[in-house]
DNA sequence: ACACTTGTTCAACAGTATCGAATAGTTGCG
DNA sequence: CGCAACTATTCGATACTGTTGAACAAGTGT
């Protein structure tokens, strides 16, 4: 009476692994937990999630904090590893840096994958704002400067896959829900030389987004972009001025990229 | 015929995970490999591998490029989070940046987990040399100067644990490798204000390091230590003046941890 | 001392991870 | 072209291991 043998056959995935990671995002969003709160949220006995709990901490990939856990810092040499050898992340961080200190705001880089923009590193001054968007956060591309920058460069066929994959979910009234409005969007920021996020997704917040292109091939590698206050930035003359240091950040990230 | 019953009981672990996770310790080093490559390395079955190296990729954790696997940039999301949500991470940050534009050397900022030392955070000005000490990283205490700088002002019976736990390996000719010469080194840190790592676990680097207290409890919590090649570091009036720079820093970063 | 938490152990069972062998793509070479 | 050598991938039977409810221990507060 062996597996799954009905199913279309490419169905062979091996359950704990999915299990264990549910635990782990779950402590993760929630910032640790104890076995009895994990075994509610994820509706699964208390043993069950002891067990995993126990195997995850002999691991070190989660500790005891009293009588919780939480995530434990092995998973940071996993991150920062991913990170650190992306050649990307190499020759682009000191110019987002730079970028963060010239203009004063949040700067950040941005990559796509599995059709989702990830964030792969943020640079903020001292008197940054915003404790939003951690570092390493998936999310919709439809509605972030970084993403529509990506999404303007794209063959056709392929913001279509991508918009079949996640949809064009909404988060508030400034979303863009269709494609015909994205793609209108789309062929504005190519005019325009840049992408604007204008509190698409968040309140408040107003983000200026440039593409960085692979020389050589011409297609789109990642994106920079500068996030601030609506309040503070959205005249047409710091939003313009902004964009040229973010138009050139790219550039510089894209020549440091061809002659690595 | 159930589970392990010989054994002393306690050995409850869930098998599967600690597999996956050998396979993403091994892509990680490796940076990316093939089925078959990760198959050999581990001395498992090919079928085995590819049935967790696809469960691993429909999670996000691995990604494709071309037919070998790597480490995708989920691994990002928990690093950064575990990170993120370390309080003192948070209050630390900023000020390390600071040291380490204030000295032109690289900064460090590190923490204790299991008897091991973490690199918890990295600044390097655009002139930094060394590539090495990947963020997240797990290394022994006895050979880092963060590691010794937290170890001195460690209770004895404590230290003594971490030993038996994690012995005294030599990396070189530099390496303390005794409890008698751990413990002359402890006291003469103590004694000095900071401790030397000089060239004790890798070659051309000295780093200076400065432990942070909560000054509430008296007790460690972490550390900070500034890292430059020997040759422009290693005479005794620089050594001083860096000194007297970590552990500026490492004091502002207490008060500000104190009265967060 | 009580009731009500929580984490932890245990053993029996069901179901699934496992592995060898067969298959299917790819690449390189004669 | 087609063979050879290399991959990734599928498949099926079996042994094993993850799973679970229930019992136990250890706190915590009233």
């Amino acid at each position: 009476m062996a597996g799954n043998r009905g199913e279309n056959g490419s169905e062979n995935r091996i359950n704990s692994i999915e299990r264990a990671f549910k635990i782990v995002d779950f402590l993760e969003s929630e910032r640790g937990a104890t076995v009895t709160e994990t075994a509610t949220a994820l509706d699964t006995p208390k043993s069950t999630v002891h067990v995993y709990l126990k195997t995850l901490e002999s691991l070190n990939l989660v500790v005891r904090d009293g009588d919780s856990y939480r995530l434990g810092f092995r998973f940071l040499k996993y991150g920062g590893g991913v990170r650190n050898r992306s050649r990307l992340y190499r020759t682009a961080k000191l110019e987002v840096d730079k970028l963060a200190r010239e203009t004063g705001e949040v700067a950040n880089l941005g990559i796509e994958e599995n059709g989702l923009r990830v964030l792969l590193y943020k640079s903020e001054e001292a008197d940054a704002i915003h404790d939003n968007a951690p570092i390493g956060e998936y999310t919709n591309m439809h509605w972030t400067a970084l993403g529509k920058a990506m999404l303007a460069h794209y063959p056709p066929e392929r913001v279509e896959e991508i918009i079949d994959q996640h949809g064009l979910p909404e988060a508030n009234e400034h979303t863009i829900t269709t494609r015909e409005e994205l793609y209108e969007e789309l062929e504005e920021t190519r005019d325009r030389g840049y992408s604007i996020e204008d509190q698409d997704r968040r309140q408040g917040v107003l983000t200026i987004g440039v593409p960085i292109m692979d020389q050589r091939t011409n297609e789109v590698i990642s994106a920079v972009s500068v996030s601030g206050p609506v309040s503070r930035v959205r005249s047409p003359e710091t939003m313009a001025e902004l964009a040229d240091a973010v138009k050139s950040t790219a550039n510089v990230i894209e020549l440091r990229y061809a002659h690595y």
